[in-house]
RNA sequence: GGCUGGGUGGCAGAGUGGUUAUGCAGCGGACUGCAACUCCGUGUACGCCGGUUCGAUUCCGACCCCAGCCUCCA
């Protein structure tokens, strides 16, 4: 079987994945802060760690996989203030679209979804301990974790102290003993959400929440986390130094996987530039699965270029799968396991979560499908591919539905069927203008005819 | 400036020291009343310059270009 290896960025390696415990392999991913509607960069590493825990559950037991939303920050509060509308009630309904988004990309639930909010208590404990190991120091209200205290600081993002002060631009505020030092409480006023603490009232700043929520879901030491590329440095940086000081155990995460941006026309898609699409408007053109067909045609780690033309070879390359499971109708099989994934897809995906290549041998089998005489070959190949689809996320619709279903308010089902009736009987009597001109209406209506051994079908386009 | 990653056929995107994926698009053919679907066939592309080698897109060195991070960010 193929071993799974997974490219590490703290050694910047590809190394062979060995969990901690192979009895409760743990997850987790950074979600988003919940201000706005999230766009299709946010959803990149949503599905492919979705595909990489549907493949750690296949290879172990169990699997606990955790992905946050963090629902404090000031850009939360400044949106709410700007709607008028309460932080909570906005970051709640933002909480939701989200996780409607992720529905829409075919993203299975992860065990636990924390919110920030919801473990103030387990942040304080831990800027508590912080403190008390003099990792951090309290001054006017703020408490700030003390960089210079911990030698390892820069060992994940592999950059020196000296590096980053190099044309950084890092904030010196009066309260700092070090510019490289990073908030972990701040003082709220009345018109900030806030908590009482040691410190006064307060809010915690962003790094400390993901360290809390992870202790408290997944433990002290968790196999992978996973996130975008951009949260390398500071935000996961910063989090690694306060959950290894704070626990005083030097193992936080043993694999750190982060995925490549979405560009949009050479850039990073990003709200501050405002190159964004977000998923909610895409999918009002495009099915979820289609956008994340899209999403898995480039390997994580690598940048992939969003555009609208990725989208209509992801939808054409879609169409070519769910053909071959129109053309060849079977069983639907129940559940898989590892050993139903065909060997092709299985290795792509334990190098490193290559779903390029794992794609590449999907339409292999989807050729196969297609190109087999043997009943019993055509079965198998049949069933290889929808295993593979299970790993992937994709495939799940019926293979009819996918190609008929919509489109009612442009022609309905039935009134197509009329249609095709109509044709048939005009092509028996060799009417073939009358047969053509039918054809040519439903086309301008969306609905390409196919002519089969076993009747007419029809697709919409 | 520092630290990452990358430049592959029309497009997307894997991969490899020599047999050069996969998808989309195109072209030719079979099938079809015509189409569509499907099938068959078809494209020697690897930024630039040196080096190593019998042989490099793949290894080494220099160069050019692009993107990301160093600030909120998936």
């Amino acid at each position: 079987m193929a071993e799974l290896h997974l490219h590490n960025t703290a050694s910047g390696k590809k190394e062979p994945f060995t969990p901690f415990d192979p009895e409760r392999v743990t997850v987790y991913v950074c979600g988003p802060t919940v201000y706005n509607y999230v766009h299709i960069g946010n959803g990149r590493p949503a599905v492919v760690f979705d595909v990489l825990v549907r493949l750690l559950r296949l290879i172990y037991p169990k699997v606990v996989y955790a992905r946050n939303v963090t629902d404090i920050d000031d850009k939360i509060n400044t949106a709410a203030h700007e709607s008028g509308e309460p932080i909570q009630a906005l970051a709640d309904r933002y909480t939701e679209a989200y996780e409607n988004d992720m529905l829409t990309l075919g993203v299975a639930a992860p065990d636990v979804k924390p919110r920030a909010t919801h473990h103030i208590e387990g942040i304080i404990s831990m800027i508590e301990a912080l403190v008390a190991s003099g990792h951090a120091y309290a001054n006017e209200g703020h408490v700030l974790f003390h960089v210079p205290a911990d030698a390892d600081y820069g060992s994940l993002s592999r950059r020196s102290l000296e590096d980053m002060l190099d044309g950084a631009r890092v904030e010196v505020a009066p309260y700092k003993r070090d510019p490289k030092d990073f908030v972990l409480w701040k003082p709220s006023d009345e018109t900030q959400p806030g908590w009482a603490s040691p410190w006064g009232n307060g809010r915690p700043g962003w790094h400390i929440e993901c360290s809390a929520m992870i202790k408290q879901h997944l433990g002290e030491t968790i196999d992978i986390h996973g996130g975008g590329s951009d949260l390398t440095f500071p935000h996961h940086e910063n989090e690694a130094a306060q959950s290894r000081c704070a626990n005083q155990n030097p193992e936080y995460v043993r694999y750190w996987l982060h995925n490549g941006m979405l560009t949009l026309g050479a850039e990073k898609m990003s709200k501050s530039i405002g190159n964004v699409r977000t998923i909610r408007d895409l999918a009002q053109t495009h099915s979820g699965e289609v956008l994340r067909y899209a999403l898995l045609s480039g390997q994580y780690r690598q940048q992939l270029a969003w555009s609208e033309d990725l989208l209509t070879q992801a939808k054409a390359s879609l169409d070519t799968l769910y053909q071959a499971l129109r053309d060849n109708p079977g069983d639907t099989p129940g559940e898989f396991r590892l050993g139903d994934i065909p060997a092709d897809v299985l290795s792509a995906l334990c190098d490193d979560l290559n779903t390029p290549r794992a794609l590449a041998a999907m339409h292999e089998l989807a050729a196969r499908l297609q190109r087999d005489e043997d009943t019993e070959d055509k079965n198998t190949a049949r069933a290889a591919l929808l295993a593979g689809a299970e790993v992937l996320g994709l495939l799940y619709q019926d293979p009819e539905a996918y190609f008929t279903s919509g489109g009612d308010d442009a022609i309905s089902a039935a009134a197509i069927d009329a249609l095709i009736a109509e044709r048939n009987e005009a092509r028996k009597a060799k009417d073939y203008a009358r047969g053509d001109e039918i054809r040519y209406e439903l086309l301008a209506a969306g609905v390409e005819l196919e002519d089969t051994r076993e009747g007419t079908r029809w697709r919409r386009i």
